[in-house]
Order: C-alpha cells, then sequence, then structure tokens
DNA sequence: ATACGTTTCAAACGTTTGTTTTGGGGGCTT
DNA sequence: AAGCCCCCAAAACAAACGTTTGAAACGTAT
C-alpha cells in the first residue's frame, strides 16, 4: 500500500468518503487532507470536483461491466440453461471479482450507486446511461428469456424494484447487520445476507402477475 | 391556498425542494425565496436548518404512524384473517390518507424517507428510530403472524428488502414511467405500478427460503 | 550542467453557506 | 397611552466551499 500515487491516492479516500457521507456532503478539503495530498491536486489531476465523482464511478464500472458483458455473452450462447439465479449470480460474481482485496468494497459500491440515484444530479444520470445503459439492456434482454411467462414489461419494472432492493440493503448492509445482531443475537455475514437476498429477488421476479 | 402562515409556506417550499434536489444542496435561500419569506425565518421559527428538515418529516410521519398505529391494532383484533397482502395494503392505504390533496405528496414522502436513509447522518437515523421504531415493530410482529413459515429473522431481512424496492421505486417513479412509455410504449398509471410492486414484494416475503 | 515539461505546494480568490444581529412595525393587555 | 410580545425585514457576520494562481521542486533528456 506504501507508495502509490497521487492519482490513486486520492480516488482511494474520495471513494470511502463520498461512500460514507454523500457526495455534497464531503468536501475536498477533507478527501485532500485525509490523503495526504495537497488541495490543489484534485482540480489539477481531475479538473473539478464533479469530474473526480465520475472518476471514481468509472474506476468501479468499467471493469464490472466488462466482466459482466463477457460473462453474458457465455450464457447467450446457451440460452436454454438461463436462470434466474443463475443471471442474478452473474450479476454478483462480477460485482465480487472487480473487488480486488477488500470485500467491503462491493458495499462501497452500491452505497455510491444508491447515492447517484438518489441525488438526481442530473450529470449521473446522464453519464450511467450513456456508458453502461447498453449491458443493462442485455442484461434485462437475458433475464426475459429467463422468465418467459412474465411479459417483458413488466419483467422491466420487477428489475428495478430487485435493483431497488439490493441498492438499499448494500448500503445500509453494516446498521442492518447490527441491527439484526441485537434484536436476534444472530450476526450474519455479507454473504448470507446476500444469499437471502437472492433468494427474496427470484421469489418477487417470479411472483403472480396482479389481477389487471 | 392564499394567506397561509409563513411556517406552513417554509414546511411546503422545504418539503418539494428537499425531494428534489436533497438536503445539502438545498439552501434555506433557494428555499425561503422560492416561499416569498424572509431569509431569517427558518432560523426564526424551526432554529436551524437540521430542525427544519426535522419539521419536515415530522409533519408527514407524524399522522402516518397514528393512522397505520390505528389499522394494525384493529387488525390485531382479528389475527386470522392477517395476510401479506392486506399488511402492505394498510401500509399503502395510510400512505394515502395522509396526502391531503396532491396525489404527488405520497411520492415526495417516499424520495425524502429514501434521502433521509441514503444519507446515513446519525441524527435523521435517530430521529427515526427513536420516533416511529415502535410502529414498526408493531408492523413486523403483524407481518411475522401472516407468514408463519418464514422466521421472525428472515422477516427482519425481507421486510427490509421490500423497503428498498418501495423507497427506490416510488423516489424514481416519474423517470422510471417515462422509460416505461419510450420503450414499450406503455403508459402505466401511479396506480398500477403501486400494484406491481405489491405483487412483487408479497412474492419476495412468501419466497422460498436459502438453502444454508 | 542546462533546459524543459510535469507535479506539488502554500496562499489567496470570489462565492455561497447557515446563522446572528438590529430595528421596526402591529396587536394585545393593563 | 404605555408596555409587552410576537413576527417580519434588511443587513451583516464568520466560516466553509470549489477553484485559481504563481512559484518551487521534481525527474529526465539533451
Amino acid at each position: 500500500m506504501a507508495h502509490t500515487g497521487t492519482v490513486d491516492r486520492i480516488l482511494d479516500t474520495a471513494e470511502v468518503l463520498f461512500a460514507q457521507k454523500g457526495f455534497a456532503e464531503t468536501s475536498l478539503r477533507a478527501i485532500t487532507s485525509k490523503a495526504g495530498v495537497n488541495l490543489a491536486a484534485v482540480n489539477y489531476h481531475f479538473g473539478s470536483k464533479e469530474a473526480l465523482i465520475q472518476a471514481v464511478f468509472e474506476r468501479f464500472l468499467n471493469p464490472f461491466c466488462s466482466r459482466l458483458d463477457g460473462l453474458l455473452a457465455e450464457l447467450e450462447s446457451k440460452p436454454d440453461s438461463v436462470t434466474i439465479e443463475r443471471l442474478l449470480a452473474t450479476l454478483s460474481q462480477s460485482a465480487v471479482a472487480v473487488q480486488r482485496g477488500e470485500p467491503q468494497r462491493v458495499a462501497i459500491f452500491f452505497r455510491l450507486s444508491g447515492l447517484a440515484y438518489s441525488q438526481a444530479q442530473g450529470h449521473l444520470r446522464r453519464f450511467f446511461r450513456e456508458h453502461y445503459g447498453e449491458v443493462f439492456s442485455r442484461f434485462l434482454r437475458q433475464l426475459a428469456v429467463a422468465v418467459p411467462d412474465v411479459p417483458p414489461m413488466e419483467v422491466f419494472w420487477r428489475v428495478h424494484f430487485a435493483l431497488g432492493a439490493t441498492i438499499f440493503t448494500l448500503s445500509g448492509m453494516d446498521p442492518l447487520r447490527a441491527i439484526c445482531r441485537s434484536d436476534f443475537a444472530v450476526t450474519l455475514s455479507p454473504q448470507q445476507v446476500n444469499d437471502r437476498l437472492l433468494s427474496f429477488l427470484a421469489g418477487g421476479i417470479r411472483a403472480a402477475l396482479p389481477a389487471s
């Protein structure tokens, strides 16, 4: 860990602080002082705070999406074995693969995604859709194949329901685990929480359609 | 609408602006100028910006929770007819009941809740738990009765999964409906989205437990 | 050793933020 | 009328923000 460059030290620190407190609530001074670099380094290397935020996302989403894209291409070659569980596992696997070392990196990633979604900053939503919209559509098409008895539009909505549950859960993973420990005297690992989430999502996606 | 007091004009405006842009991103000057009141009025009537945020939530959550509490008390008297669908409908009904007039008020409410959750600031989370934790526990107990084959701890987790899906969906209700309209040429009403969400949640809560 | 492009640094810039101050009007009661 | 209390308004306050500046330090190639 010693002797990493200024750019990476800024990204490492910003990623954690953004996830902890949000974008507007995290000042460049807090980032640079904790990272041990000069205040002006952010504007020098990234141009602006907004560009730094996007750089944090890119460092995560680029390897995640390329990995996911590759796995989805594999699945497309054998379409009869595509199930909800396998698709969700593919997502989970892609997220885990890009966290080099720290296991809590996935939680940070989803927490940031939740922030990006809730803070309806126009620039971030555009950024997401332009850069990663295609992979998302690909995943959506695969999922529609996996549940042929659910119309595509219903799949669309249910994927967003599932996305919300996922982001929300992984955003508040640690506080929720603490509540679970104090209320039920049971300490779940993040992996166990993940398993529970996945079965919930699969049940929701497969649920009976509402009587229209 | 004419001639409302200064306090209510501040609350009405703050509620909308907070939901649109977040707490930190909304300045007191933006609120007061749009509300047509003096800048100092916020600190005079509420004491601080933080207190204003809490006041916005209280105006929503107090009637909502008292209404929900009454409906839950009714349900407790006849415990054999308690189902997931009825409990979820009770929630939905309580939310709709406290929106006097504007139907979009519920969306604002959930959007604010999502913001409060994602901005993991201690003061809001404490505030939520202290003021409304008991009603939430009551709802949780009722739900555990409705699904006797799901252990209470699993119910706890699934409720939070459902909460995430709900907050996320109602937070981004309008953008999601726009995407649905452009991708599928179908315009869903908020009520129709709500129906779809409820069946998704019921399916998730009832899903098969993960093979531990 | 000199020159050059790149990176770092301390300092300051102009804005915007939440909050406080000061003073001036109504509407009461005594 | 005088005193009191609640509310409003304009101005000023100190602090924090993102950003910019100009010079110093760096490594490297000529």
